[in-house]
RNA sequence: GCGCCUGUAGCUCAGAUGGAUAGAGCAUUUGCCUUCGAAGCAAAGGGUCGGGGGUUCGAGUCCCUCCGGGCGCACCA
């Protein structure tokens, strides 16, 4: 990895600080920071104005005084010049590029053997998955992405809730609705898109007044774990799971291991949960008012100046546990603190070789795994739901465990809405209210929405069209393989952009459109870059051995222009662009630069043309430059899991 | 009522730790294909950063207050 930006400004910083202590006896940090405007030079130190104060001088002065005491001390520094009161410095662009160029390439980060756990996707195994779910995944997916670039051991959890009521709605609509036999169900299941039809037969029972009786007596037998109804929510369940898995692999979503709710109830997860809980007072059995007769964690243990009616019920006055109940006991498992582990068997192995595990409540053929036991847990999970995460984290607080408490993080995010006339496009009644509305919340209960592998289809069938318009001699299978890189990333793209705290309205008309700040914007970068890199070849000329045919005097004439020392620039700050959306969690700082990067090569494409270049040094400064480009670029594109396609 | 989030260009959004002239895309208008393919590039117009106070050398960013949106606050998951 290169930190050439980050070696230099830690020197620069220190060469302060040490002047400061030499001359004034001052023992303080150095903040650095990126100029507004990249005329100031590459790093702006507003270091003058904290001690104008201290010293009784004008920043002005002060910073004139640095910059002539410390002028031509520092390597790899050009120029220290003062404006405005900041000290503003100029790097040595031969310098600086000769160090990209000379740099030690090999990963020097060593891997973590701790490991951090992301749950993310989190569907309902009952019907297929729609486009809210795929923000979940690929903000998910992306996360652990960019956490492994950056060297941290990550387990990718998806958590399948195979008991609840979702899946008893469906399987009752099977039993009561259709009649369905558990056999006719299996049969089912082999069918193309088992999860379409389980989406539509949703819709319907949700609508039926009778619904909630059935139910009622479904969900009974499934949590009891057996009985014909029980057999069929397996059978259900296990086949969505399935479709999700596909679906998500679309996008180039993987996962190490799906926990289930079943192994979570038969293992009794939460029996050893609930005395621990018990014994370090963390709940009590209330006696009185509304909640009498449940075990309650009080109010005051997850908010401030609550008072009784804040009590949260963990255990039902029945004896049952409630749905937060049941998260505390997996949080704690995720931590390695429960006492209690699954068993585990191998679901499928992914194309890579990478397998995927699946829980299972007995030894009989369980392959031994090493899952949870994490030192820091993100549950990527909607916004709604932060008062229940608020919930988990105060149990592990109560029982004591204060660190993985401030290590549970809930990896929020706004929900996915649709704009008014993408519900036209998509046939969805409104009311005039809703019109006038800037998005639309569609409730998939109500059959509406947008199921994912629709909007998958729909993209890459818009891609095909581009491609087939463009690259008519290629093969079938190379144009199919094309068209659906360029529609996930399209897609990847769309749901990466935005931060987490916004709501996306999505508009299919803007998603599938691939100009402006779009992913295949992007992409198409890449790709020309590639292109140059290529017509090189194929034109006769090999690629130069840049160490031996560029230096710092060769790249100090060729960065004298300034659009070039820019490009430069951005192209070497990935890295500290990562690092601070790993740290802020906000997989979107990543997909900014992406465009930003883009954005710049695509300005040198035009401006400059590599391969026409007469001066030869100055060409292989072009083509390094085209190199490193194309390396950088593809290094943050697939950590947003976008691929680079052969030609667009 | 209480809690969390949010208000930036016509529209959709960026603006980490307070810093110099507030940035992109879309839309609008206007130029650029003699193939490293225009899914591109260049240019123009468009802003009281919701209102008002405060903190300080300095506030879109921090604090208070008011106004406007969104989402939560179940013995549902």
């Amino acid at each position: 990895m290169n930190i050439v930006f980050h070696t230099l400004e830690g020197s620069i910083s220190r060469a302060l600080s040490d002047y400061l202590q030499a001359q004034f006896q001052l023992d303080m940090p150095v903040a650095t920071e990126q100029p507004k405007q990249s005329d100031f030079g590459e790093l702006a130190l507003p270091v003058a104005f904290q001690l104008a104060r201290q010293l009784k001088k004008a920043p002005k002065a002060i910073a004139e005084q640095l910059a002539a005491g410390l002028a031509g001390k520092i390597d790899g520094v050009a120029a220290l010049e003062v404006a405005n009161g900041y000290l503003n410095v100029r790097f040595d662009r031969g310098y600086y590029a000769n160090q990209i160029l000379t740099g030690n390439d090999q990963d020097t980060q060593e891997f973590s053997t701790r490991k951090t756990i992301v749950e993310h996707t989190n569907i309902n195994p009952n019907k297929a998955a729609h486009i809210g779910h795929l923000r979940n995944a690929i903000l998910g997916d992306t996360f652990v992405r960019m956490m492994k670039a950056m060297g941290t051991r990550v387990e990718v959890q998806n958590y399948i809730d195979n008991t609840g009521v979702q899946v008893a709605d469906v399987v009752a609509a099977f039993h009561f609705l259709e009649k369905k036999t558990a056999d006719e169900v299996r049969a089912l299941t082999l069918q193309p898109r088992f999860d379409y039809l389980c989406w539509d037969l949703y819709a319907k029972i949700s609508q039926l007044e009778d619904g909630k009786v059935w139910r009622g007596e479904t969900i009974h037998e499934i949590e009891a774990g057996h009985g014909p109804l029980s057999e069929m929510g397996h059978i259900v369940a296990d086949a969505i799971v399935e479709c999700h898995l596909n679906t998500m692999l679309r996008l180039g979503v993987q996962y190490d291991v799906l926990p289930r709710e079943s192994e979570i109830l038969h293992l009794q997860f939460w029996a050893s949960c609930f005395e621990q809980l018990k014994e370090r007072k963390a709940i009590y059995l209330e006696t009185e008012g509304k909640n009498s007769g449940c075990w309650v964690m009080p109010g005051s243990a997850f908010r401030e100046n609550a008072g009784e009616e804040d009590s949260k019920v963990i255990v039902r006055s029945n004896g049952t546990v409630t749905y937060v109940g049941k998260d505390i006991a997996y949080q704690l498992w995720k931590f390695g603190l429960l006492g209690k582990d699954f068993y585990y068997r191998k679901l499928r192995t992914y194309a890579d070789g990478h397998p995927c595990f699946v829980s299972q409540a007995s030894p009989d053929g369980a392959t031994p795994a090493d899952f949870g036991n994490g030192v820091a847990v993100f549950n990527v999970i909607d916004s709604r739901q932060s008062y229940l995460q608020d919930v988990v984290a105060a149990g592990l607080r109560a029982l004591g465990y204060n660190d993985q408490a401030a290590r549970s993080i809930h990896f929020s995010y706004e929900m996915v809405a649709l704009t008014p006339r993408t519900c036209v496009d998509l046939g969805i009644e409104l009311s005039e209210e809703d019109k006038a509305r800037p998005y639309v919340e569609v409730s998939g209960r109500k059959g509406l929405g947008v199921k994912a592998d629709d909007l998958i289809d729909q993209l890459i069938a818009r891609a095909r069209v581009e491609v087939d318009s463009r690259h008519e001699s290629k093969p079938e299978a190379s144009r199919h393989l094309v068209a659906h890189q360029i529609a996930i990333c399209a897609l990847r793209y769309f749901m990466l952009k935005f931060t987490r705290t916004t709501v996306i309205a999505f508009d299919l008309q803007e998603a599938l459109s691939f100009e402006g700040e779009t992913g295949p914007y992007v992409q198409y970068a890449a790709v020309r870059a590639q292109n140059i890199l290529r017509k090189t070849a194929e034109r006769g000329l090999p690629l130069p051995n840049f160490k031996a045919v560029c230096n710092a005097g060769t790249f100090a004439a060729a960065f004298a222009n300034e659009d070039l020392w820019q490009l430069l620039l951005d192209i070497s700050r990935l890295d500290s662009i990562l690092a601070a959306a790993v740290e802020n969690g906000e997989p979107a700082a990543l997909a900014k630069y992406a465009y930003q990067l883009a954005q710049g090569f695509s300005r040198f494409y035009h401006d400059f043309r590599v391969l026409d270049e007469p001066d030869e040094d100055r060409r292989n400064v072009l083509l390094w430059m085209t190199q490193y480009f194309a390396t950088q670029l593809e290094r943050t594109l697939s950590t947003l899991g976008i691929a680079v396609p052969e030609y667009m």
